[in-house]
DNA sequence: TCTGGGGTCCTAGGACCC
DNA sequence: TCTGGGGTCCTAGGACCC
């Protein structure tokens, strides 16, 4: 049966709800027909380009790239701030918008998401003219545009929806993809990213035509078990489906670049403190449990190193997740300026699974003596004292721990 | 003139077990 | 003496997306 998949993505998501909450809050001017950015540049010592207005996209300015080079190709440019958690309710407000019609929805990023028009087809009729229905709804009940894309797979309608912009459907059915697919070049394919178009360029693949067209064999040293994915998106091929499990998340990590490089591994300790309190905060509110910590550590020279650990048990305590990233901070300090600190957990579950059995006791006996150990060791490798000064954290919790 | 932050998935190699 | 092979789990790093 043919399917027919929706793929909906807001428009420079950032800007549009910042422009949004300003209207909302007396503000005269519309800022997505100024040159406005959004970014964050105190504090941090350089900050990107986060969102762009389409104005100031005319001039040149991208995603991601510094503001000062931004400010150069326009002087008079504007910076808003993020405003993470107004963009949160933002996009439960979208999300709980479309769920109306569908519960088949897969989020696939805080303003992006997939729907399964094929089972409700018979409720709301034509496709083409239901989308342009829900972008009007939206713009009109929430104050911002979308572009949706409509297709037979998830490939097409994400491919789709990025064709032009802002406020547009397009489509990209089966029999349009040699006409609207094959003539993009091939970086513009979803999942061919700078690396993989470069090696692609290469090899005179330069087009998605030219890498539907290409033996699997020529490229497969080189993709290994990526290379028939890739050339059969090439060819506008996708069964995957829409899975609304997968918006439950997997993991969660937060990280942060410091103002100035941090020297002593006391000063990066205080950061793994206060991230594991968010992080352990946010599973507890879930009910959900992390298996595997991992700490995130990048130099001055921009090299980054992660360390990570498998619990025995899953936890959302505070005081496991820190001792445990304190454990994995000690394996990799090498005694260098860091710039970037960072903590993850992964592996989440919806429950503590003990192992429940006989074994139960003496897992969790196992787990007291791997933390007692754990313990040993930073005690044995700094002395009491160090770790005492370590919590000028003025964490108390952490210095009674400890 | 430097270069953010939050995710997912894959790979290669090592440890360990049978 | 010279040393298998399969399976699973774990780790570190990297590519990709937004």
């Amino acid at each position: 049966m043919t399917r027919i998949i929706f793929h909906i993505d807001v428009n420079n998501a950032f800007l549009s709800w910042t422009a949004v909450w300003l209207l909302q809050n007396g503000y005269q001017q519309d800022i997505r027909n100024t040159y406005a950015i959004i970014g964050d540049e105190d504090n941090k010592r350089h900050g990107i380009v986060l969102a762009k207005s389409t104005p100031i996209k005319k001039l040149g300015v991208v995603t991601a790239e510094p503001i000062f080079l931004a400010r150069k190709k326009c002087p008079s440019l504007k910076v808003y701030k993020p405003n993470y958690k107004w963009y949160k309710e933002m996009s439960d407000k979208l999300f709980n918008l479309i769920s109306k019609y569908t519960p088949d929805i897969e989020k696939m990023s805080i303003d992006e998401c997939f729907l399964d028009y094929t089972p409700i087809k018979h409720l709301y009729g034509d496709e083409i003219k239901f989308a342009y229905k829900l972008k009007e709804e939206i713009k009109n009940t929430l104050g911002f545009t979308v572009n949706i894309g409509v297709a037979n797979n998830k490939l097409c309608a994400k491919m789709a929806s990025d064709f032009s912009k802002p406020d547009k459907v397009h489509t990209l059915f089966k029999q349009e993809i040699v006409e609207k697919m094959y003539p993009l070049p091939v970086g513009d394919l979803f999942l061919v990213g700078k690396k993989s178009a470069a090696k692609l360029e290469k090899l005179g693949i330069k087009t998605i035509k030219d890498l539907a067209n290409t033996d699997i064999n020529r490229l497969y040293p080189y993709f290994k078990n990526q290379t028939v994915k890739m050339i059969e998106s090439a060819r506008g091929i996708d069964n995957s489906l829409v899975e609304s499990e997968k918006n439950v998340t997997k993991g969660l990590s937060n990280s942060t670049t410091l103002n100035h490089n941090l020297i002593y591994k006391e000063e990066v300790l205080e950061i793994l403190a206060s991230i594991s309190e968010n992080l352990t905060l946010q599973l507890r509110r879930e009910k959900r449990y992390a298996s595997v910590v991992r700490v995130q550590l990048k130099n001055a020279q921009f090299k980054n190193y992660t360390h990570q650990m498998t619990l025995k048990n899953p936890t959302n305590s505070t005081e496991v997740v820190l001792k445990t990233a304190h454990i994995l901070l000690n394996e990799m300090w090498k005694d260098e300026p860091i710039r970037l600190v960072g903590l993850g957990v992964d592996g989440l579950t919806t429950e503590a699974i003990y192992q429940v059995s006989l074994f139960d006791e003496i897992e969790k006996e196992d787990q007291n003596r791997d933390l007692e150990e754990a313990l040993d060791k930073i005690k044995d490798k700094f002395g009491l004292d160090v770790i005492n000064k370590a919590s000028l954290l003025g964490k108390k919790r952490v210095r009674k721990k400890y």
